[in-house]
DNA sequence: GTGAAAGCGCTAACAT
DNA sequence: ATGTTAGCGCTTTCAC
């Protein structure tokens, strides 16, 4: 197997008639190089496209740079928005994500584990990652001493540095919504408990009926995946038990627009006879039949906060992990509307 | 700002009383230690739980293991199931990726270059990027000589490898399915034009067409973006032109989905009025209004050859790029109806 | 089967 | 402002 050769420091400085040191000042933008000799290197480095090895220079340094990214899905769309974010954020600081694992199933934490460490990569980032099976590996990680950032994951207890929307407050604002435009009885469709974020989204839910007098039916609540057949699913169970409701907060659009589906099937009309308000403001949001009025979550934002956060506390290890909780908006489109008389 | 202090292939010779090489044979499974050495070393190894230093293996051995994974748009389904498959198939063989530019803005092509040279990545996986705008970094890489796999990107004339659906397959599958339904005048919602893989639908589109002796009407074809936004937008303006058609292959279910809205607002039924086809296969297709018949791509299965086709280019430098085209699989579902005489 | 020496490409620390 | 020396943690090469 021939490699090819690559350029080092070395043939800059022979080039240039100066030390390998000179070189590495100016690679590194140090002050204490002249004016004219730095100019001379970086001719010679752009000419010859000289690239520093970033191994070489993690190996000398102790800092690799490199920040790891683990998650439990990729397809989701909150996921996709939050990496972008990430990922601006962290070039424009010089660091780059290595894929950690996607599908994280126990088999695949030792290889995890080993991954980061062999990498030294210098900081984690969690995104959506769920509830109990992470845990082990954020513990971990927290022994080895990695400074570790979660995202959409907040575990209380385990004094995690944690960037996320405030679910509880977006739950509080989907419900009052409803309760403004006269609904009383609302259903809700939710994702697994095991996420905080879930859980969280519920808690708002009560908390706004409960100020308004009128106590959650738990008969009225269903709990699923976040996937759209989960809403599909969940909401044809809702109507077979022939509770009745006038409302619906979903924990996301994808279920909203499952249960859109059902209810369409048992010819009922959104938001004629149904209201429903979802969480997350999709792309598809807008375009669903009816448009989707929901929760928005400041994604891409999350992301990049997300990064800053890490990055400052591999830049200072002893920042004590803060916790920030981004506001959700309210997005008003057509599928709820106020209860008749 | 205090390290953590990492356990070393010197420790370990310490604590064995045994050389470093020693020790490091047996990390890389070399054959000539004995079995009885091997043993009391790996014992160590795993009790002070050391891990060798990647960079330092790669400084010294010239391989870091690290492949590059370049993408256009982070949130697209399509991708997502390609990168996990990529991604498994990754670390089965040790190899991990970096996350290159998400944004592929022409500003961003320096810094991209630059990640992927200096670290030494050895080699690069492009995942579903556009035509235009990526081929200069495709050339570019090309020249340095880093093995490059493309996935939903085929350009004939560079020569790279590739992996891809059979899409003038898939696009004549879907159209003969129509017109085998009887249906001859067959709209169609086209991806960007600069997109291979929706110029190869349109191929396949107007091959099916052309067989069938009913020539395609330019008037029928609306070009757009890959969003269930440009369904909607697209179908508008297409029943705006009053041409008549009753049948619709849209290049993708959100283009489908979009295209169903804007149907529905037009008081038109599908499929009794219009019969729909999409492309991909996407989750939510199954519980659309109506359950989306679509071309099913083995996406996952795309990732996992493309890496593996990656890798294999890498151990065999002289292996010429071969370029695969995977199968796609018609799913019928109640989109789409027989044309009534 | 095992070890010693050299060096990968770079930075840190100390010279001058 | 620039150079010298040492060494990061590992693999390679060659010796025994």
């Amino acid at each position: 197997m021939i490699r090819a050769k690559h350029t080092t420091i070395k043939d800059v400085a022979e080039q240039a008639g100066v030390s390998i040191q000179t070189v590495s000042r100016v690679i590194n933008n140090r002050p204490d190089v002249s004016a004219e000799t730095r100019q001379r290197i970086q001719e010679i480095i752009d000419q010859i496209g000289f690239q520093p090895f970033a191994n070489a220079r993690g190996l000398a340094s102790k800092r690799t740079h490199t920040l790891g990214l683990v998650t439990a899905d990729f397809s989701d769309f909150w996921f996709s928005q939050v990496v972008t974010g990430a990922e601006k954020e962290a070039h424009e600081r010089s660091f780059y994500f290595m894929l950690g694992s996607a599908s994280s199933t126990p088999e695949d934490e030792p290889k995890f584990i080993r991954l980061l460490t062999q990498r030294h990569v210098e900081g984690v980032l969690f995104i959506h990652a769920s509830f109990a099976d992470e845990s082990e590996h954020l513990n971990r990680l927290k022994e080895s001493g990695i400074p570790v950032v979660t995202v959409g994951h907040y575990l209380p207890e385990s004094g995690l540095a944690m960037i996320d929307v405030d679910n509880v407050g977006g739950g509080r604002k989907a419900t009052e919504y409803l309760l403004g435009l006269g609904h009383t009885r609302i259903a809700m469709l939710t994702g697994p408990s095991g996420w905080k974020s879930a859980r969280n989204r519920t808690e708002g839910y009560q908390q706004a009926l409960q100020a308004a007098g009128a106590p959650a039916n738990l008969n009225l609540i269903t709990e699923g995946t976040w996937l759209h057949k989960s809403g599909y699913l969940g909401m044809k169970s809702l109507l077979e038990k022939r509770m009745p409701f006038t409302a619906v907060f979903a924990h996301n659009d994808r279920i909203a627009r499952g249960a859109i589906s059902a209810l369409h099937e048992a010819r009922l009309r959104v938001p004629e006879d149904i209201s429903i308000i979802g969480y997350d403001d999709i792309p598809e949001a807008e375009f669903s039949d009816p448009p989707l009025t929901t929760i928005r979550q400041p994604m891409e934002e999350i992301g990049r906060a997300a990064t800053r956060l890490l990055i400052q506390m591999i830049d200072d290890r002893e920042a004590a992990p803060k916790q920030v909780l981004f506001d959700t908006e309210l997005i008003v489109r057509s599928s709820c509307m106020r209860l008749a008389e």
